[in-house]
DNA sequence: GTTATAATACTTGTATACAAGTATACTTAG
DNA sequence: CTAAGTATACTTGTATACAAGTATTATAAC
């Protein structure tokens, strides 16, 4: 019996989710922070039990993590895949597609307003850095993003960001906990990175967009490897999902 | 009470699929055509009653298809979104962006076996235009898209494929099933489309990609409108989902 | 000890039951 | 006739029950 450890999602973000979405965005943590290992088969009733609902949200949160591609539904159990280095960079080269895609239509709007957004989204993050609050930035920082993309008005390009932004926000906020703590450096040159975003949208440059984009994306790349180990070496000392 | 009409869906691609599946399938089926026009309000109990399933399939299918993007679940009722014009673009802008990527990749590869793969596609396409089989041309036409994707391993383009792949072949399927009848000619350029996009594999020429697949989907696209109103003028006579 | 067969304890998929909440329609008071 | 309030008939979300199928384990025969 695996019981009362500590929830990896914010629960505040949860505040009107159902049991469902909870428990899936719960397990979605669990599974990209290594606390459950790739590999390990789930098992509705234990999950069910674990979690303390029915099967019926549990196959709910099962069903959508499986569209994500994290976990893989078989004839008996779902086996956990989890993300690799080479998922990460996979997740990276369609956010580089989907952000340049946007970037084509954002050249032939006006931008003044989603730059007035963005730049109030900047200066959340600025604050939530001030306070040390990893959580809040992660939230800033993807709210960022998402911004631009909604500003397009492209129904089928959102639904590919709906797909991707659960397992990006659970990755980005494991690893913005991660380098709060160990290299605070880190966000200064983030926060630069998405100044330099928010001069590429405003002037439409599109050179600019693609540089500020790489060195985003590099800049988190590059440390996937030490947030990596670190997770996998701290999910050692944890009860696994299966017994 | 709306009783045993014709299912639009063909029931022998059904054949291991779960009623919820069926059900997805279906009703994609009937939202694509207009025979469920945009705006309707789906109720669970309705839906259940109607396909004579319980609720659990029933909002299994919802679920699917309001991540499609062709259903919006409220808080009573999903209200089915459909496709318009402007949404069918932008399934191409999404077909043109990943396989575009994709071919980025191809060229980088040994393409021999996926060229000897996508010919043997094509000559059944052939063959089904031959006995004038439009879902049996359809599939394989899906099938040729999806061999290509399928070949740079890349799991996360592989996701939005697999999102967009189910209102592709809805919508790929009535098409061809009306173009059979009233426009046969399409299919031999459609055919030399399919070709020129081989041979630009084999040669590994982007150029000539992006040409056959821009020809492809001009083609495409070019009759749409005229679908779209017979569609419409074919679901005026029909029961409506809602009494 | 090995193999085959049978029993058991799982698995998923579907149906049904129930609870909490919301819109609608009706009734009653003014 | 209008307005307000209540009752009713919906809605979704979750729990539970059941059926069909699969893997595993144990038992029995050789």
């Amino acid at each position: 019996m695996t019981e009362s450890r500590e929830f990896l999602y914010p629960s505040k973000w949860l505040s009107k989710a159902s049991a469902g979405d909870r428990v899936s965005y719960e397990l979605r943590m669990r599974i990209i922070s290594g606390q459950i290992e790739s590999g390990t088969i789930l098992s509705e009733n234990k999950l069910a039990a674990d979690f303390a609902v029915s099967r019926s949200p549990i196959r709910e949160a099962l069903k959508i993590l499986a569209s994500e591609n994290i976990i893989r539904l078989e004839r008996m159990g779902a086996v956990v895949i989890g993300l690799s280095d080479k998922e990460i960079e996979e997740i990276y080269d369609v956010r580089l597609l989907i952000e340049s895609f946007v970037f084509e239509r954002l050249v032939r709007i006006d931008t003044n307003e989603l730059v007035k957004e963005l730049s109030k989204i900047l200066e959340m993050m600025k604050i939530s850095i001030k306070y040390g609050d990893a959580d809040e930035f992660s939230y800033q920082d993807v709210l960022f993003h998402e911004t631009i993309i909604h500003s397009v008005n492209h129904s089928y390009i959102l639904m590919i960001w709906n797909n991707l932004k659960p397992v990006m926000e659970s990755f980005i906020l494991l690893s913005m906990r991660k380098r709060l703590k160990d290299k605070v450096e880190d966000f200064t040159r983030i926060i630069s990175n998405h100044e330099l975003y928010i001069e590429a949208i405003r002037i439409k440059d599109r050179d600019l967009m693609i540089k500020s984009l790489h060195e985003n994306f590099d800049d988190v790349q590059g440390k996937v490897e030490d947030l990596w180990i670190s997770q996998q070496m701290l999910s050692k000392g944890v009860v696994q999902q299966n017994d």
